[in-house]
RNA sequence: GGUGGGAUAUCCAAGUGGCUAAAGGGCGCGGACUGUAAAUCCGUUCGGGUAACCGUUCGCAGGUUCAAAUCCUGCUCCCACCA
């Protein structure tokens, strides 16, 4: 494919074309932006789609900036309807920061990766260089933006320093001098505005592209930490694995397409295969994506072996009963409580209750069952295991 | 500055003195079915206890009462409208 196909695929929009391939003949890398906030530690699955366009374009030999929020972030960026966010301490920010930058290098090329913080500019800036930035702004223009337009219809409350955000983004890319920038469709309009901030200047506007949405595990939001439907970089192996395969039919395709940047010509491949395989492959190769091939072929034979076989894990956490309980013969509830693998007693009482228990693949629905000090095997509901040692 | 409205568990949201650990819905969890898909049905969803029962919870701090999420006082925060 050539460079303009590459970019192209998989995005929902390039503002604009003809900019982009102007920018591409002058031959030289281009300085691609992505800002990311560190508000919090983990990135997911979503934040993955715009790495690897921005990985795409790093292998075409152009400069990635990542942009670390950590000056806005620290103010706190009240957006959505929850108008206090905690704010974050600078230790936290620069702690988020680290771990951030550590799962973005498992898609970006480190060595063509340069990493700014905006505070470098924003902590120094004067307030009246920041009111001469808001002038460039009018509310009319603010209201445009669709999200901004409906909370005022609603009456949903938005906070000035909301409307001051995409004048900072966009500073931001003033500041770099970006010929492009990624984000999702949600940023379009903070983009829009950077690039309106350097004409202004009387610089080339940057190219602006957005990327789709990658819809969440419950198949109809995007994903986001705050609906709790994501697969986070820093899941567990077996966790990731899981989460894919329960990733519905429909939203299947879209992951691999904005995560294994799929061709339409691997998609016909996947089509033909059924979608369970379709999937497993999927979960395979995400998992190998994040760890490596040898992890992603164990948590596949795991999973075939626990929910196709409807046996036993391998590998699961392994209590000695000692570490248990000081008795020779124990309730399976206090047992189940001791390991820790329940967010409360009471919990692994439901569990029990609920039919979800099996000792050594028998069912018990007694939390007063007496075990005693003999290697056993319990499992918990459909993922949870765990194996007791005398 | 004025007027009115609001704060309930993970989320939305009922509840205006006892029968309320708190209706209903969502999310989640478990079971059946299955491809840990979708759809559907059933159960469950503060903590401790085998249980009876106990503890903690309805913005915060006090008070009235045999009894409060519900009444009173003060405080904090939020929202809208008018200016």
């Amino acid at each position: 494919m050539n460079p303009i196909d590459i970019i192209k695929s998989n995005t929902e929009g390039i503002i604009s074309l003809e900019d982009l391939g102007e920018r591409l003949k002058l031959d030289r890398p281009l300085k691609v932006k992505l800002g990311v906030d560190p508000t919090r530690p983990d990135l997911t699955f979503g934040h993955m789609v715009v790495f690897n366009k921005l990985r795409q374009f790093q292998d075409l030999g152009h400069e990635a900036i990542l942009i670390i929020g950590d000056f806005t972030t620290w103010i706190g960026d009240p957006s959505g309807r929850s108008a206090t966010r905690p704010v974050l301490t600078k230790e936290e920010i620069s702690e988020n920061a680290r771990t951030y930058l550590d799962q973005a290098f498992k898609i970006l090329d480190r060595d063509k990766t340069t990493v700014r913080n905006n505070s470098e500019w924003f902590s120094q800036m004067s307030f009246q260089n920041a009111l001469a930035l808001a002038r460039q702004m009018t509310v009319a223009r603010m209201l445009e933006r669709d999200d901004f337009a409906k909370r005022y219809k609603d009456n949903t409350p938005i906070s000035i320093i909301e409307f001051l955000y995409p004048l900072v983004q966009g500073y931001d890319s003033l500041t770099i001098e970006a010929d492009v920038e990624l984000g999702g469709t949600d940023q379009l309009f903070n983009m829009l505005v950077g690039r309106n901030l350097q004409k202004t200047e009387g610089k080339p506007g940057q190219i602006v592209i957005t990327m789709p949405l990658l819809v969440g595990l419950d198949g109809v939001k995007k994903m986001s930490k705050s609906m709790d439907n994501y697969i986070a970089f820093n899941d567990s192996p077996k966790d990731m694995f899981g989460k894919i395969m329960s990733v519905s039919d429909e939203a299947m395709g879209e992951y691999y397409r904005l995560l294994l940047t799929a061709t339409d010509e691997d998609m016909k491949n996947i089509q033909s295969l059924h979608p369970m395989e379709a999937k497993k492959n999927l979960a395979q190769k995400m998992t190998a994506k994040l760890y490596d091939e040898t992890t992603g072929q164990h948590e596949r034979e795991q999973f075939e072996k626990v929910f196709s076989r409807r046996e036993i894990r391998d590998d699961m956490p392994v209590f000695q009963w000692s570490d248990l309980t000081d008795k020779n013969e124990d309730t399976l509830l206090n047992l189940m409580a001791a390991t820790n693998l329940f967010p409360s007693k009471k919990e692994a009482r439901r569990l029990i209750q609920q039919g979800a228990v099996k000792i050594e693949g028998n069912r018990s629905e007694d939390p007063q069952q007496l075990l005693t000090n003999q290697k056993t095997t319990i499992q918990a509901g459909k993922r949870t295991f765990f194996k007791i040692l005398s």
